[in-house]
DNA sequence: GGGCAGGTTGACA
DNA sequence: TGTCAACCTGCC
């Protein structure tokens, strides 16, 4: 993990992280695979995205993988391996799942080497969840890029920011209407007006249990079960959670064959069978059943 | 044109 | 406790 510039010139140089462990498909679920919603692939196979309010690019290459930040002065190596899990607790997390007596489990991880759970913002990631009821990916993708380009901070190379809810509470309903939010604009227009007015609160879940925090932020219009269980995930690190959504219904239900369980009896089997890395093992189950690997 | 989708909510049996 | 329709929009 001992960052090297790979070329000098006009632009920041590239960076090398070696020892990343993802493969070129484990890496494309893990940034656009529906957890996070703010980066995109172009045509020569470069992955461009925002951490931390600063744009970055990278790209698998040979054993290594390939970086660099737009803004070289306030993004760090460090920041990336944070960002992308890319530490010893990630493979710790991965032997501390039952694949060894779960064949299912197994099969699934075997065909997605390395895919990880993002560790993003929570306010991004909140904001992108209300956003996700019965939407695609990219639907859910052009409105977000749609706030954040009105509303939000440009990072330059044309790409802009979460605006943050303080921001977005001073938006009508009805311009959130206009970007084609639907029924999700009263939501986001209510969890802005009560975060703004709450200062401290959402950063506040960070510190409570799993159970604690999905109880309060269940009490945000718009979050039920499922999206709260998103954004604790993948907003707030509580990697016990484990959201259910009709492709790991469908892999619980037929895989598991919990056909005459209810949503949450089957998510206690799923809590008590996969345990402290829950929502490690969803990701694999999400990604291996979308892609028809299972 | 009607049905349906990666979800939540409130009404009702 | 469980089932069901409504809610916006886009796609088949």
């Amino acid at each position: 993990m001992v960052p090297q510039a790979v070329e000098r010139g006009g632009s920041p140089p590239w960076n090398s992280l070696v020892d990343h462990g993802f493969t070129e498909l484990s890496l494309a679920e893990t940034l656009a695979g529906g957890q996070s919603f703010v980066w995109e692939q172009d045509a020569e196979g470069i992955w461009h995205g925002v951490i931390k309010q600063v744009v970055v690019s990278l790209r698998l290459d040979g054993n290594g993988m390939a970086w660099r930040a737009a803004d070289s002065d306030g993004f760090t190596t460090q920041d990336l391996i944070d960002y992308l899990w890319i530490d010893h607790t990630y493979q710790e997390a991965v032997n501390t799942l039952p694949w060894r007596s779960d064949s299912t489990l197994a099969k699934c991880m075997n065909a997605l080497p390395g895919l990880r759970i993002l560790r993003q913002p929570l306010d991004e990631t909140l904001f992108y969840f209300l956003l996700s009821p019965v939407k695609s990916i990219p639907q859910i993708k052009e409105t977000g890029t749609k706030v954040a380009e009105i509303y939000g901070p440009s990072l330059g190379n044309g790409r802009y920011g979460f605006p943050g809810w303080s921001r977005l509470a001073e938006v009508s309903e009805e311009k959130f209407r206009d970007l084609k939010m639907g029924y999700r604009a009263k939501n986001i227009s209510a969890c802005a007006r009560f975060l703004k007015s709450h200062p401290g609160w959402l950063d506040g879940l960070q510190t409570l249990s799993y159970q604690e925090a999905r109880a309060e932020i269940m009490g945000l219009p718009g979050v039920g079960g499922k999206i709260a269980d998103c954004v604790l995930l993948f907003g707030a690190g509580k990697l016990e959670s484990f959201p259910i959504d009709t492709w790991i219904d469908k892999v619980l239900t037929h895989r598991y064959h919990l056909e005459d369980w209810n949503q949450k009896q089957k998510l206690a089997f799923a809590r008590i069978h996969f345990a402290d890395f829950a929502g490690l093992a969803q990701q694999f189950f999400f990604s291996a059943e979308r892609l028809k690997l299972l």
